[in-house]
DNA sequence: TAGTGGTCTAGACCACGTA
DNA sequence: ACGTGGTCTAGACCACTAC
């Protein structure tokens, strides 16, 4: 009979572990390049399948990010913050600021394809919003030239067609305040935060690199009389967001 | 020259897509058991390590679970929905209420690995508190016997030295209560929140399978006169929580 | 052109769970 | 006892990047 001792690790979680007390000690710094494939293969001795899934540990972890003819690189981490109360004061949306302004910390953006369309809705949007039929604003957003964020805005479709809602360009103030004007001023707003591995198409469109969750937030907004007049979700990059919220006890 | 059409993607990233098509589909429901290495290995003619590449795609997108020596499973999901704003109003905790009661959705939660020691503070916590020593509380919380979050809460050394703060029990109304009555009444509160892969020592604490981000909940308490009080890192298992926040305009 | 990571094959031995 | 996933070897060809 063997006592129950705890099995040695395998070597390609050894070597992945060194690995990561070395970056941790700032014996690698952010973009530095790793040890290779070759360069593991000859300091350890082992084959080639080994080096790679013990770097494959560390990509998948997210703290790696692997280059196609070039080798295997630190990740480099620089969080956006975005406000989550803040952020949707009245102040800001009623004198003419577009709520994204203050997301960037002070790094421009650009919207990508933006897409607006009168659609059925899904099934969750159908029972918050109270309609079968909406229209979505879907778009990206990308800061420094790499995208972050994918949106999917919903408003209940009687309630915003014609209006500049669904056309390109909202008008100073941005959707909210278009709202405010047809008499439907939200004033409470709820956010379910999620985090997840993301989807292919979502990896895609965001330039994901294995290793990096996504972080879903779905916004509910609500006027005077309870009803929801938006539902919002949102697609962030993890490693390019931090969510701040701030409440009183 | 060719023309730029995308490569044709490699054979483990077709099986790959078409298993997490049958399970969208509902082909395989939560739980059921998928085709394993052998299975698909003679179903395609591929390699074991091909078809071993395929399941780790689903596995590290968090979408199925291996189980040695019985088969490769589809993930199941019931997410902890937890209160950001409202669960920690005076009420709640005035009246004798542990904060925790209302997070596991009615589900029975247990404390485990408590252990509250004096410590040297870490840079982050020097910054936000403002001193050089805390007392930290370190605990696990599991629901239906499984682990679903780390948190350490620290404090400055001198204001909860000898006080039921660094007490196993700490009762009625936890932690906040017993600030209360030291005078140092929590009334403002901030969350950060990130997520990101687990550090390997997170992953076995947390019995996190391969393809589950972390979502990291960081929580100052502030007082009346705008000091901190509480630092409170909190490691979720993201597939087990839902973080909701409600706010006004 | 040389070196890198990406994909794939055809084997091997092991630990583990189920029956 | 058997089948499962976990680890590992020793090769191969490819696409891409850097020089």
């Amino acid at each position: 009979m063997q006592s129950p001792v705890p099995h040695d690790p395998p070597i390609y979680r050894r070597i992945a572990d060194r690995l990561r007390q070395a970056i941790q000690a700032g014996e690698f710094r952010d973009g530095d390049r790793l040890p290779g494939e070759n360069a593991l293969m000859a300091e350890y001795g082992i084959a080639r399948a080994t080096a790679r899934q013990a770097l494959s540990v560390l990509i998948n972890e997210g703290m790696a990010v692997p280059r196609r003819g070039s080798g295997v690189y630190v990740r480099q981490f620089r969080p956006i913050r975005r406000h989550g109360s803040r952020r949707l004061s009245r102040e800001q949306w009623g004198t003419g600021r577009a709520i994204w302004d203050g997301d960037a910390s002070g790094r421009p953006y650009v919207v990508d394809d933006l897409t607006i369309a009168r659609e059925p809705a899904a099934e969750d949007a159908a029972r918050v919003l109270g309609c079968d039929e909406v229209w979505v604003r879907r778009r990206r957003y990308s800061v420094d030239g790499r995208p972050v964020q994918l949106a999917a805005s919903c408003f209940p479709a009687e309630l915003v067609a014609g209006t500049a809602i669904v056309q390109p360009d909202t008008g100073p103030g941005g959707v909210y305040a278009r709202l405010r004007d047809l008499g439907h001023t939200p004033v409470h707003f709820t956010e379910e935060v999620r985090a997840r591995m993301p989807a292919p198409d979502e990896a895609d469109r965001l330039a994901l690199s294995a290793g990096t969750p996504v972080i879903v937030v779905c916004r509910t907004a609500y006027t005077t009389g309870g009803g929801a007049v938006e539902l919002n979700i949102m697609i962030m990059d993890a490693a390019s967001y931090v969510l701040q919220y701030d409440f009183d006890a």
